[in-house]
DNA sequence: CTTCACTTATTACATACGTAAGATTTAAGG
DNA sequence: CCTTAAATCTTACGTATGTAATAAGTGAAG
């Protein structure tokens, strides 16, 4: 599994415009954002333009403007980070964290029934042929 | 609920040795973290006053020498991480990350097993004497 | 009281990040 | 072709962080 880029904050709610959108472009990335953040297109294309050198991201020419498509799925970044997450918070042990909020009673019934009825769907044995 | 201090991946390192043993002085402090860690003391003594100057630690002096205490719970602190961590990543939904979890099959079966029985335990309603 | 070993305090420096402004290039219109 | 508006590229600057080195202060031993 290689490596991901590592991306900071303010890139991650760029990359998250370019996961939904991709390939877009500068303006339309930048059209976004300003919905969603105070940002100058000054600073959106800086981050651009770092997320291209991180290799997160590449970009077309479409004659003078750029048109961005990530290198790395969104569900593999997010995956990454739960891990490390995990890891260094609570020794990459999800049932902890998962104990943690329990106990601090953080899960509204909801949460735990749709909690229960995820595991007790997981099948049982790996192989099991999802019948 | 107060605002936690802001504090560094190194320093927290620092922080799980003074939660674990505190109160300590800068040398135990250090002398525990050079089992684990290839830091100078200089290094660590720079994070140990960052932490101070944060507000994350408190100290007094034994004669010459600072013996640390944190004003911040570990617990406290690393539900405020969890918190902001699946609100960035999941929304603010734990389900969805264990979900994701699930569906990557990343998952162990006697993880499993535990987060159902963690489930299966919790008390239906709130109020309910543990009965 | 003086000195020195040991503590703490101050300073250092490179990289990353947030947040842009200013300079340069270039496609498109005239 | 030339101009210009729009896009990209370069530079900027303060704070945070990783990682220390050097300076200064002080308690304990002599």
């Amino acid at each position: 599994m290689r490596d991901l880029p590592q991306i900071s904050e303010a890139e991650f709610e760029v990359m998250k415009v370019v996961w939904k959108y991709a390939p877009i472009s500068t303006n339309a990335i930048t059209a976004r954002l300003e919905k969603t953040t105070s940002w100058s297109p000054k600073t959106i294309q800086t981050l651009l333009k770092r997320l291209v050198n991180k290799g997160a991201l590449t970009y077309e020419k479409q004659s003078r403007m750029f048109v961005y498509t990530p290198t790395v799925r969104e569900n593999e970044y997010i995956n990454q980070k739960s891990n490390s997450f995990l890891k260094r918070y609570y020794n990459g042990d999800i049932t902890a964290m998962v104990s943690a909020y329990l106990e601090n009673d953080q899960l509204s019934e909801t949460e735990l029934d749709t909690l229960r009825s995820m595991l007790s769907k997981k099948s049982k044995k790996k192989g099991d042929c999802h019948g």
